[in-house]
DNA sequence: TAACATTATGTAATAATATAACATTTACAA
DNA sequence: TTGTAAATGTTATATTATTACATAATGTTA
């Protein structure tokens, strides 16, 4: 099941455009620089249109990075459920797409009462490349 | 399981009992405040603290909040396992004693052939209180 | 279409979070 | 007692993010 289409803005196409093509999590500033020949010059233009993207799930932060990539998953359903693996050595992301993760956390309670609705996991370790050397 | 011994230093110590008798979660600058009394003037001196006790341990950071919480956990071994709940009303944060959350997200594999060694979970809702507000 | 509401944009200033660089001191093992 | 690692102190600065206010574009509905 695809998002529902959600037509991006000026400002929100640019940088989303931007994000995707990239090999690598972006961070704030570093989209600032790069989107500044086509008019956005100030911090507050780029934050107002991530926040934007991550609400409607085109992009997920990754919170221990403080940097944006695009979505590429099917299951996150919104960005309300990601999961995502990083190298501790070359800091490599990816998103990691596996249903039977994303259905056991979707389903997780606890005795504490809580109701969850949301949540983002991020595993670490080494990527395949890092471990050989 | 209880985590190895390590002697605090002064600055260490300081600011794991401020983080530890908080009911909730600290960030860097409020414990910055908070400590000034005692000597310690200047974000560095916190930051170091900080940095020391979450690789020991001691404390896990809120990667979503950027704020730092006593671990209370022995399943978490040494900070490489976290799981939180986090209330996106009041902003309540607990850690999740989960063993067999733990045990599942600690031998979860992918395709990718990364091994991972560490892994955070944050999980978002509403808590009781403010479920029935 | 006019009126209204919502969303997006532009701009300047500033707040909040975190690190670099360098000098010195303390703890502790060889 | 010398060497070394860890911790501290201090200043400056880098990085990340928001507040406040004004304007423009877009969508909705009477």
């Amino acid at each position: 099941m695809m998002h529902k289409e959600y037509i991006l803005s000026k400002n929100q196409k640019i940088i989303f455009d931007l994000i995707d093509k990239s090999s690598e999590p972006m961070k704030a500033y570093s989209i600032l620089f790069n989107v500044q020949k086509k008019g956005i010059k100030a911090p507050l233009q780029v934050y107002r249109a991530l926040d934007k993207l991550v609400e409607i799930g085109k992009i997920h932060k990754i919170e221990s990075r403080n940097a944006f990539i695009a979505c590429h998953n099917s299951n996150c359903k919104i960005s309300k459920a990601t999961a995502f693996s990083i190298c501790e050595s070359c800091e490599k992301v990816s998103e990691i797409n596996n249903s039977k993760l994303s259905k056991y956390l979707s389903n997780f309670e606890d005795n504490s009462g809580m109701k969850y609705s949301k949540y983002n996991l991020e595993f670490f370790g080494l990527c395949k490349k890092c471990k050989s050397k």
